[in-house]
RNA sequence: GCCCGGGUGGUGUAGUGGCCCAUCAUACGACCCUGUCACGGUCGUGACGCGGGUUCAAAUCCCGCCUCGGGCGCCA
């Protein structure tokens, strides 16, 4: 496979050999077409019939479309071709033929559900806004990656077994573990506590979380990936500014690195990298100005949480992004720091765009005596959580940090609808497989 | 978990009691065509999710099941 040429790098008076999919036949009579495919582009591949080897012609426009073939022959410079330059072939293999009637129609044609698409990723996966989605999130994640160095983090990775949950047990997948009852992870948050308080002070980690939730939505999975951010002697306010540019470097990576990308998804034209320093808005204000759009029946009262309802005024009022911050207590978990000054205040925040949670944070509540007395107020066991309550007792500096939805982060710059569309194999309520 | 709406050829759809042995597009098969680029043209193959019921008559109405999507709750 080493002579192969990439369709891209054919250039005019090579001899060269291409191998991929068969993206489309044209067969006009005496000449025909055979539009070649790889990851790089499209060439066509020209059939004179009269001028031509019989076999090679028969073999050539006898495949099936999606089939993959090599080809070898000659680079010519083409002005009625579609990109310029053909090829006149001298030889052409049938690597592996497809089956004539394809599950969807990956020219996009015709349109397919997402469900029929997701059945049949692998197919799916060779149009051009498909594929294009799955190339911004690497690039995504790339640029997630290289934005925590800036901040001298170091990646962690932490167990996604585990014996007990971040919240309690009612909302996690239940495994079997050589005969002991453990869980798959609903977050890395305890550990990677546990990691900012060991002297590494500032880390990330971009890995799955699990959670058994049977909810049926747009905006959620029941496996997703979390991008993690934990930092020893920050504040909520040093947190929420690494979000914010974290955030704002993975749109900047997306318009600087996926021009190509952007194109196929008919999007280059109004894609925008927005303005850094979100609005912080405090959830007081937030619940005020929910109020004043007169969107909700009911006004909302100090101490709810916002219903989506409510998110949805909210995002509609303030446009972009924004945090919310200054949460009550009471809706925050109980690693969540309170404000000094006032217990009724947590330090937590959300990230908003403009009514999906991006981001969930705060600063960390590091007192050993306070956090024995948040689980107890929860009505959790903190005896159960002894392999993270016990590190605090031996120097827990003050920490912060959050939690990123990797796929509503990829779902939010590209305006997809349906959070599936951001995973190739998406785990949801009804979908185990593929 | 609660609530709502769908399931028609391979794919995407039209059809809301008889006009339907079911529309259109695309795919697939055959034939014609020497510059297509969503190639074009002619002909053809191919479907009412499953089970039960109502009715002279069911894709269409009712019940159960399966399955897909959405809203809420909850969250990233």
């Amino acid at each position: 496979m080493e002579d192969r040429t990439y369709t891209a790098d054919a250039e005019p008076g090579d001899s060269v050999t291409v191998a991929g999919w068969v993206h489309e036949v044209r067969d006009l009579g005496g000449i025909a077409f055979l539009i070649l495919r790889d990851s790089t582009g499209k060439i066509q591949v020209k059939f004179e019939k009269d001028e031509m080897d019989d076999d090679l012609v028969e073999t050539g426009l006898g495949v099936h479309r999606e089939s993959v073939v090599s080809v070898s022959g000659d680079v010519e410079e083409e002005d009625r071709a579609p990109t310029g330059v053909e090829i006149v072939p001298q030889s052409l293999e049938v690597i592996s033929e497809a089956d004539p009637e394809l599950p969807l129609d990956p020219s996009g044609k015709v349109d397919a559900e997402l469900s029929t698409r997701l059945d049949n990723r692998t197919l799916d996966l060779r149009k051009d806004e498909v594929k294009a989605v799955f190339e911004i999130r690497a690039e995504i994640q790339r640029a997630v990656r290289e934005t925590f160095r800036t901040h001298d983090c170091t990646e962690i990775n932490t167990p996604k077994i585990v014996a007990t949950g971040t919240e309690g047990g009612t909302e996690l997948f239940p495994i079997t573990y050589f005969g002991e009852e453990a869980f798959m992870n609903q977050s890395p948050q305890l550990f990677k506590q546990l990691i900012a308080g060991s002297g590494v002070e500032r880390v990330f980690e971009i890995g799955p979380i699990f959670r058994a939730e049977e909810h049926n939505t747009p905006r959620h999975l029941n496996e997703a990936t979390s991008i993690d951010f934990e930092g020893a002697f920050c504040d909520h306010n040093d947190a929420m500014d690494v979000a914010e540019d974290v955030v704002v470097a993975a749109y900047e990576a997306v318009a600087e690195n996926c021009e190509e990308q952007l194109e196929a998804l008919d999007l280059a034209a109004e894609f925008e990298v927005p303005d850094a320093d979100f609005p912080r808005i405090s959830y007081e204000e937030a619940i005020e100005r929910v109020n004043a759009t007169g969107a909700l029946d009911e006004q909302l009262v100090w101490g709810d949480d916002l219903s989506t309802e409510a998110e949805k005024a909210l995002g509609d009022d303030v446009g972009g992004h924004y945090f919310v911050t200054d949460w009550p207590s009471e809706v925050k978990p109980f690693y969540i720091m309170d404000h000094e000054d006032d217990e009724q205040l947590s330090t937590g925040f959300d990230l908003m765009h403009p009514d999906l949670e991006l981001v969930s944070g705060g600063q960390r509540e590091h007192r050993y005596d306070q956090l024995i007395e948040g689980f107890e107020q929860q009505g959790l066991n903190p005896d159960e959580f002894e392999y993270y309550t016990k590190m605090f007792k031996y120097g827990m500096p003050p920490h912060a940090g959050w939690g990123m939805g990797a796929e509503r982060l990829v779902m939010t710059i590209l305006g997809l609808e349906n959070i599936r569309e951001a995973v190739l194999f998406p785990r949801d309520r009804q979908r185990l497989s593929p």
